[in-house]
DNA sequence: TCATTTCATCATGAGGATATGATCTTTGGA
DNA sequence: TCCAAAGATCATATCCTCATGATGAAATGA
């Protein structure tokens, strides 16, 4: 369902959801707890600082924490830098056969799947996957 | 949502489930309607009859058609043979930090989203998506 | 000012998905 | 029996994702 990029930017995102508000936490750190090479991580965390989801600061005492708090950060805002998550922006034929104009028989069906599986990334927020 | 390759195998589905019952298309006619390679298209028709899927003859009149009435091939028959189609066989974050056993607070939500897609993946029909 | 810490970036490569073209095998009919 | 049609298979190439290691740039504090 997602790409292992978008999983381990949810995974770190989530990481940095559980530690005090405020408090910073460097890609080392990160890299240990997820088990991922630290370089690969950190171009991950550029993204996301990048996409205004994480904030970071350079040098001593330096590290990544979320640009607000996780109950205002949707799954969404994380995955979807990664991963198209959009709603049946397609048919599932790739829309050569099918689209909203010309609906297939099934077509208003798998609308309201993809639909609710869109509405789950954009309304379930960070502080509800951390638990 | 579903791999190129698993559309196209759908398309190629579709396409033989539009045709009158029984008779056969060749692949070339295949690729041209479906303006793909033909060897390309080749080896996903023999993957899915391979599957069951569809039954092809060889030598001078051959070609593929369904092995049964569209109303009868789900969905998921085609595309299950690309993309792994399954109900949250991992949780979001790839099954590290959450289970069925030990869930976290979005895991039924989730559960039930991704259950509802496979769902229609199994319940549709051929049929019902060539109209 | 300089060394250390930390994020940012670059260069490289393995592996899979997506193709493409050439060749082999089977089959039906002339 | 042999040829042509049609599926099956093989060899190769391209691009993207995933990943790794080395290096550059900024910030802090002594």
């Amino acid at each position: 369902m997602l790409s292992q990029t978008a999983q381990y930017a949810l995974r770190a995102a989530l990481h940095l959801a559980s530690v005090k508000p405020g408090e910073v936490t460097d890609v080392a750190e990160l890299a240990r707890s997820l088990n991922l090479p630290r370089n690969y991580l950190s171009k991950i965390l550029y993204q996301l600082t990048q996409a205004g989801v994480l904030l970071s600061t350079r040098g001593k005492g330096g590290g990544f924490r979320l640009a607000r708090p996780a109950e205002r950060i949707a799954v969404l805002d994380v995955v979807g830098l990664f991963d198209d998550i959009q709603p049946r922006r397609q048919c599932l034929l790739g829309r050569v056969a099918c689209s909203d104009a010309k609906p297939c028989a099934a077509h208003h069906r798998w609308s309201e799947v993809s639909e609710r599986v869109v509405a789950f990334f954009r309304e379930t927020t960070l502080a509800e996957l951390a638990q």
